[in-house]
RNA sequence: GGGCGGAUAGCUCAGUUGGUAGAGCGCUGGUCUUACAAACCAGUGGUCAUCGGUUCGAACCCGGUUCCGCCCACCA
């Protein structure tokens, strides 16, 4: 009995392919099967080690998210196909200020650290009602964690729901959250380590500081936004003379915190003033004049108020001058209370500066602006203008101005405690690292350089915020309950992870808390970067597992966005050489963003993204919608196109149906002999050579694109065409017929594994019917990526371009039937093609395939002078009759 | 103010080292055709933003300009 291809019987399966229910099944046999699973015994060359960007979990899932994660799961799909050992994990992004925001509003409460812990608290989510009408409940600290606990808990289950759904090939086994124990040991331990390299230091120095939020924040976080404001012209005096002088400033609220005035060594019009003090107008305080290169004579009005502080250049010249500290702003963004004529706040008029100040105390800085204004328009019953200290009106300016940038109001600079970990002197360093990754786009890379040149600040990694990893730090006090901040004491790293608001330091007692001569804890956490950085160490279980941390570090591929190479790739990279002086990965593929019409970026904040993923899985197939992802260049920024999903869900369709037919034909097995298949195959092995050469380089949208192209011209619409009458055992024998079926198989068997990483449902449907058995692989997931090798018992076509050649001869025949308004499927009853003498010659050996197509009764190939090469020319043509309906 | 990316058919985008402009969607016409009407066949459609240069030849290389998006910048 001859052996014949195993085939499916086509009327068993459904007419329409279920995702929905192919989506369920697949994501239970992958789990069930372990064919994502990391194994742990291979070494590190066979290893593909992802640094998966945790996500929020704030509760916004956009389809930004889908569009990026996919990028990454093509990736690591195709290279599990490659042989790679993969890992690829998961985190929940949950700690931070993103959460404490979502809890207050979620559960309508405030923390308030003083407040005693009620272990009985159990909240509803609040209505909108009761947040309109109710003030928010006070809790305790740990009762606001708890509930910070309990409300990521909810939203990582609904992202891992999603990201299933989506066909994410993430290892679960992996799992981690940035609050979870081993997270908050490993950020303990980084803090140790870089304290014990001398990294960090902690001091108390004017800091960019959110009103709202009341917290510190860094650099990195800090954004510059347009905004209306008006330079103010104010006369001040000069001590002990006549002489006066008018500043500009956008800041006239300041003014009581001026502790200087400057202006450019070389200014001609300010050379007398030099060494002078300035006499502020209002508050009478008497001020140095001193030189500074910093200042502009170009701008304004070339001399300029120093306060403590405006910006970043007051507290330049504050420290360089050793100026006194007038700090007005508090940490409330309110006017602090203060007297003048004593302490660091001298006046000449004591009285009325205090008259004036105490107008603006307690005040916001807008409302003190205004208020200010009016005061130096028309101080004390005089006039204005009548020898005011401002000088004509406001003028407006356009302004960039810094704003944290989850925050509304402008950033002040407070004097506060904070800790840093030192970089400023490293930047030479950390760009040279930049330079040993691989950026994906290679452009994305100036984004860390400029960044990294222009790196004004050490990082401030203190945040006076709750849901945090904690510092495992305490202060000793002294006999006044003064805390000596200068010698810290640090948790003992085998105690991590350690709360020094509950838990004691070595060799104290808990009765001795916040007594004198006792100790306090540090009640501040880490910024939320100080813990994500660590996202490479965290999979790899640096300084906890010294085996595993050696297999998957460094990793080799960071998935990420461009919006966050400041932060997120920066201090990652800053970490990785801190800690291990080397790169955190070997590359670094970049993402661009899902843009509206408009090219305005998918948010919902901005309300144009109106789709939910879910919804968006639910009208098109996880497989379209990855499909769509898969369409984009890297960093490329890509349109929300809701055809896109459709063409997708298309294609899905399409590869069911020849699934269907191809795998439905029955034939012995036989050895791919036949010239027009074998030029398919030669055509379908530099396919697969183009697709592997994209991924190569992350481009999974060029091998997608290629493929697909490839798919419907070369496939489903020509090759499935011609060899269909042999394939049926209409034309040639029974050779021809089974090299027609084995070249169909080979083709689906290779399409279907190089769409596999994009479509990764309905390539493991098709592929389960046959060819799971058939090549002893279960999943096409863990089947081999197609390479030469699928090709190598396939000889060489005697002429590569005949394939091609078949297909622009039935092109034509499909012009005829189509011009004299016939359907392709119509019975020829007599052709005769021409060509000239060398395409004749050419076509011949798969003229059989191409008649065959045409479903040609009667035919004839005549050579034809006057052609061009490669052309044909119907020359006679007749059609059968319309077949009777029944 | 500095930098990066983009501008190609009505729309979304390809276009490898310079060599006659491509796909999908849309639109028009045709076809129920034993894998698929959730389909197929055929057709329409472009001064490659703009100006100049290099070249036998430029969407591509060089320079200028204009728009769009983004990143960065001490913001008196």
């Amino acid at each position: 009995m001859p052996d014949r291809f195993e085939t499916i019987s086509f009327d068993e399966l459904p007419k329409h392919f279920d995702a929905a229910e192919a989506e369920d099944k697949w994501g239970q046999h992958w789990d069930e099967r372990g064919v994502y699973r990391y194994d742990p015994t291979r070494p590190r060359e066979e290893t593909f080690v992802v640094d998966t960007p945790p996500p929020t979990v704030s509760g916004s899932l956009h389809v930004g998210h889908v569009f990026s994660y996919t990028h990454t799961d093509a990736i690591v799909r195709h290279r599990r196909m490659r042989g790679q050992n993969i890992f690829y994990p998961m985190g929940w992004d949950d700690n931070g200020l993103p959460t404490e925001r979502r809890v207050q509003n979620f559960f309508h409460v405030r923390c308030e650290p003083g407040v005693p812990y009620d272990p009985d608290l159990k909240l509803e989510p609040a209505s909108a009602k009761k947040i309109k009408k109710e003030r928010p409940l006070v809790v305790s600290r740990r009762n606001f964690i708890e509930l910070c606990n309990q409300v990521t808990q909810q939203d990582e289950q609904a992202f891992m729901a999603l990201w299933r759904r989506l066909g994410l090939s993430v290892d679960w086994a992996q799992e981690y959250a940035t609050i979870d124990d081993r997270c908050r040991h490993l950020a303990q331990l980084s803090f140790l380590d870089l304290h014990e390299k001398g990294h960090l230091y902690s001091h108390e120095a004017p800091t960019m500081w959110d009103v709202d939020f009341q917290t510190a924040v860094a650099q990195a976080e800090v954004e510059d936004r347009p905004k209306q404001g008006a330079f103010h012209d104010i006369r001040f005096g000069v001590q002990g003379s006549d002489r006066s002088f008018v500043i500009s400033t956008t800041r006239p609220e300041l003014l009581p915190a001026c502790v200087g005035v400057t202006a450019h060594p070389d200014d001609e019009r300010f050379q007398d003033l030099f060494g002078k003090n300035a006499i502020t107008p209002l508050f009478h305080a008497p001020v140095p004049i001193f030189p500074s290169e910093l200042a502009d004579p170009e701008k304004g009005t070339g001399i300029l108020m120093v306060c403590t502080f405006g910006d970043q250049t007051d507290v330049t010249w504050w420290r360089e001058q050793k100026l006194p500290l007038r700090q007005v702003i508090g940490r409330n963004g309110r006017l602090v209370e203060l007297t003048f004529g004593e302490g660091d706040y001298p006046s000449e008029n004591p009285e009325q500066a205090n008259r004036f100040y105490a107008e603006l105390q307690g005040k916001t800085v807008v409302s003190a602006r205004k208020d200010i204004v009016e005061m130096l328009r028309a101080p004390e019953g005089r006039a204005a203008g009548d020898d005011a200290p401002l000088q004509g009106e406001p003028r407006p300016t356009d302004q960039a101005v810094k704003h944290y940038e989850k925050g509304d109001r402008p950033l002040e600079f407070v004097t506060t405690r904070q800790w840093f970990v030192r970089l400023m002197d490293k930047k030479d360093q950390l760009l040279e690292r930049g330079r040993q990754i691989d950026w994906h786009p290679r452009f994305m890379q100036q984004r860390y350089e400029i960044w990294t040149e222009n790196l004004g600040l050490d990082w401030c990694v203190s945040r006076q915020r709750y849901f945090g990893v904690a510092f495992p730090v305490w202060y000793r006090l002294d006999a006044q309950g003064e805390p000596d901040f200068d010698a810290p004491i640090l948790a003992d790293a085998a105690s991590l992870p350690v709360d020094p608001m509950s838990d004691t330091p070595p060799g104290y007692e808990e009765a001795q808390r916040d007594q004198p001569g006792g100790f306090t804890g540090e009640p501040d956490v880490f910024d939320t970067w100080f813990t994500s950085s660590l996202t490479p160490e965290i999979g790899s279980h640096w300084r906890l597992d010294a085996d595993r941390h050696q297999r998957l570090f460094p990793a080799d591929m960071r998935p990420q966005s461009h919006e966050i190479i400041r932060t997120w790739a920066f201090y990652t990279i800053a970490k990785a050489h801190l800690h291990e002086q080397t790169v955190p990965w070997h590359n670094v593929v970049i993402s661009g963003w899902v843009v509206d019409p408009q090219r305005k970026k998918l948010s919902k904040s901005s309300g144009n993204a109106k789709t939910s993923p879910p919804e968006l899985l639910d009208a098109y197939t996880a497989d379209a919608v990855r499909y769509w992802a898969c369409g984009a260049r890297l960093g490329t920024d890509t349109a929300y196109e809701e055809k896109v999903f459709k063409v997708g869900k298309r294609l899905v369709t399409k590869l069911y149906n020849a699934g269907k037919f191809v795998l439905s034909q029955e034939a012995e097995r036989h050895p791919i002999t036949h010239e027009l298949d074998r030029a398919f195959v030669a055509e379908l092995a530099a396919l697969v050579a183009q697709a592997t050469a994209a991924y190569d380089e992350f481009e999974f949208g060029k091998a997608l694109m290629a493929t697909e192209q490839f798919f419907w011209a070369r496939f489903t619409d020509t090759f499935l065409e011609l060899t269909k009458a042999r394939a049926r055992g209409d034309l040639g024998d029974e050779a021809a017929r089974g090299s027609a079926v084995a070249a169909l198989r080979l083709g689906l068997n290779v399409l279907l594994r190089l769409f596999a990483p994009v479509l990764p449902y309905i390539t493991e449907e098709v592929w389960s019917w046959i060819f799971a058995k058939e090549t002893g692989q279960p999943s096409i997931h863990a089947a081999p990526w197609p390479s030469a090798a699928d090709f190598e018992a396939v000889d060489a076509p005697a002429d590569p371009g005949s394939f091609a050649l078949a297909i622009d001869a039935l092109t034509v025949i499909n012009k005829r039937k189509s011009d004299d308004g016939v359907s392709v499927g119509r019975v020829t009853e007599e052709l005769t093609l021409a060509a000239n003498a060398a395409t004749a010659a050419r076509l011949e050996p798969v003229w059989e395939d191409v008649a065959g197509a045409a479903r040609c009764q009667a035919k004839t190939l005549t050579s034809k002078d006057g052609l061009d090469d490669g052309a044909f020319e119907v020359v006679s043509a007749t059609f059968a009759e319309k077949p009777k309906k029944g």
